[in-house]
DNA sequence: TATGAAAATGTAAGCGCTTACATTAAGGCG
DNA sequence: CGCCTTAATGTAAGCGCTTACATTTTCATA
């Protein structure tokens, strides 16, 4: 015969608010505001409420906290990918900064895919994120609208341009790379090329190749026959690219990378086919990973403050979405890190 | 004078079922299961429905279906930190096959810390994630506890116990370590020293710790006097410990770090200190990430399949959540890479 | 001690969905 | 051409919270 239980009564399931209020003898609205503003109940209720909670081991739920309240104390970040040092890193101190705040993080990654990319962030809007972090500004434009229909504040973070209307904080790749490749030119280096990240979508990469074209026509050097590889985000890919710029004629003498992963590729390509860096080809990296400066010889390359650039973004984000107000857009400093793996070329 | 609007129809609110079910002529149900079971509807009021979605822009709100439905399809993870290429490799690959499976991931990080652990893992069941991905047993049983009562059920990564009851994927810190160390005393070494991570509330580098200890003992060195100091989790910490560690009595020929980026911050120093490696110092890691082949000597490790692991881990906690079962623990298997760092020591 | 403002608490109406159950429409068959 | 089964759709009751507003309590002041 099936034991009869009581409907009402039942066991084991998690305990609701109106649990705790039952038990505590209060009101549902008293609980609610000794959870979200302590200081508007009496101490003397207060306790009694808080035994409760722990005497059940209440938890709120969060669905429905956010479906009363409107809005959830929550950031969202879309980024390329968390397997690479700079992402990690940034979003890394973002949380922290976050967390402090008392702001919960959720991270969404779109394997560099545009279309990913959109349906990360429609979902992180319809999961009441309050805010979005998203890297760079290439995308739909409808997804701003988007946004902004909801009215869900956006923050573009790892790029920065001057002119444009929506807030951001980071450098301009472009300028960075120009510097850069203008050290570069003043080595005496003429014959270049260049090994990039894939630039289809990925605004970063395409800024950091303008950046070079626009300091080697500076220096009057031929931009159109400089050869460029796109190639995806790997040592090895890093490696083959390196093989196969090093065929091309006039053969190159240094050798831009759009990142240190790929720059530690050529490195490591560089060493298997003989050739000794700086003497032979000169390579340069960009970010500055840890591993750049442990690579032998040690790598050139344009440092980025990524843990501040989360840290403060963070900051910003926030501001945004308690104050429901546009901040401006702010540009961080990178610098040249000089090391072993650029000299001049051989005469 | 105010202008007067009516309050039926506030502009540029966003969208809800209701509005679709209206602006389609069909009940808020019809709408409902268009988007949860498409095949219960028939396709002219599907394809009806459908268009009333697009001509309003409308997606679901997130907090009010999990309310609603008790499941969100959302898994959590709370990782010691996304700052370190193991887990940021792990849970990216994580990420992609939940994602493959229509579900979606929370991460969190606890920097290492027990008690923001036990929170984040609280806070993630509280926005009823459906299932958890942990990092490692070490933690207050009362957590099991609590998440066998709101039946959330977890996954335990990156470590593996024969005897535990609760489900894990990893493999066994413990043995692994031993391997490698069996094959350091093979070489000859007899006076040794261990930098490790900070063993407190981090189980993976107790056994580590431990595997060392065990063949030690196997090869009758007095483990008591072996050096170790534990530090964090950084190139420059390992530097300062291997500089420590070079000061004992007896000068260890062979140093075993808790992980490569440890043991890159112990070759960094070697070098700085004018000692050449395998021949002064044999020197050692844990994880095999790729810039543990590229160092310079290229280091001897323990590979571990972090990309496997985590997507592994993806369809057993998928498997958990739907089927509402408990899968057995499954050890990955772990291999010495044996590279330059690690020579016999100078006779 | 009566009085009223301020503080504390309670009442109850949603928030936007899902889903059990009820109702209606559509076929298949004698 | 009714009758019954099955497929399609509708109705409405929550899910567990927050919060505007109503009510009660407290307490300084006259």
């Amino acid at each position: 015969m099936t034991r009869e239980r009581s409907p009402l009564t039942p066991e084991s399931s998690v305990p609701t608010l109106a649990d705790v209020a039952r038990r505590a003898n209060v009101s549902t609205a008293t609980v609610s505001r000794c959870l979200n503003s302590p200081d508007q109940v009496i101490e003397r209720t207060r306790n009694r409420v808080m035994d409760a909670v722990n005497e059940l081991g209440y938890a709120p739920n969060f669905s429905a906290r956010a479906l009363a309240a409107r809005h959830t104390n929550t950031i969202g970040a879309v980024i390329p990918t968390m397997d690479n040092a700079i992402f990690a890193r940034g979003i890394q101190a973002f949380q922290e900064e976050l967390g402090r705040h008392g702001f919960t993080l959720l991270v969404a990654s779109s394997s560099y895919k545009e279309a990913l990319e959109e349906e990360q962030i429609r979902t992180l809007a319809a999961r009441g994120a309050d805010g979005l972090l998203l890297i760079g500004y290439h995308r739909n434009p409808a997804l701003h609208e988007f946004l902004r229909a909801r009215s869900v504040p956006a923050l573009v973070a790892w790029a920065y341009e001057v002119d444009s209307d929506i807030p951001a904080i980071g450098f301009s790749n472009r300028n960075a790379m120009a510097d850069l490749a203008r050290l570069v030119f003043e080595k005496g280096h003429r014959d270049i090329g260049m090994i990039s990240a894939d630039t289809k979508g990925n605004d970063r990469a395409r800024d950091r190749l303008a950046g070079v074209r626009l300091a080697a026509r500076e220096a009057a050097i031929d931009v159109d026959r400089m050869p460029v590889i796109e190639t995806t985000y790997s040592i090895e890919s890093g490696m083959q690219a390196f093989r196969q710029i090093m065929g091309w004629t006039p053969r190159p003498t240094a050798v831009f990378c759009g990142n240190d992963v790929l720059a530690i590729g050529a490195l490591k390509a560089a060493k298997e086919m003989g050739l000794s860096v700086p003497e032979d080809v000169s390579i340069t990296g960009f970010d500055d990973i840890e591993i750049a400066s442990l690579a032998e010889p040690a790598l050139t390359t344009v440092h980025v403050p990524h843990r501040e650039m989360g840290r403060r973004a963070a900051g910003m984000l926030i501001d945004m979405v308690t104050k429901r107000t546009v901040p401006e857009s702010v540009e961080l400093q990178t610098d040249i890190r000089l090391r072993r793996s650029l000299g001049p070329p051989k005469t």
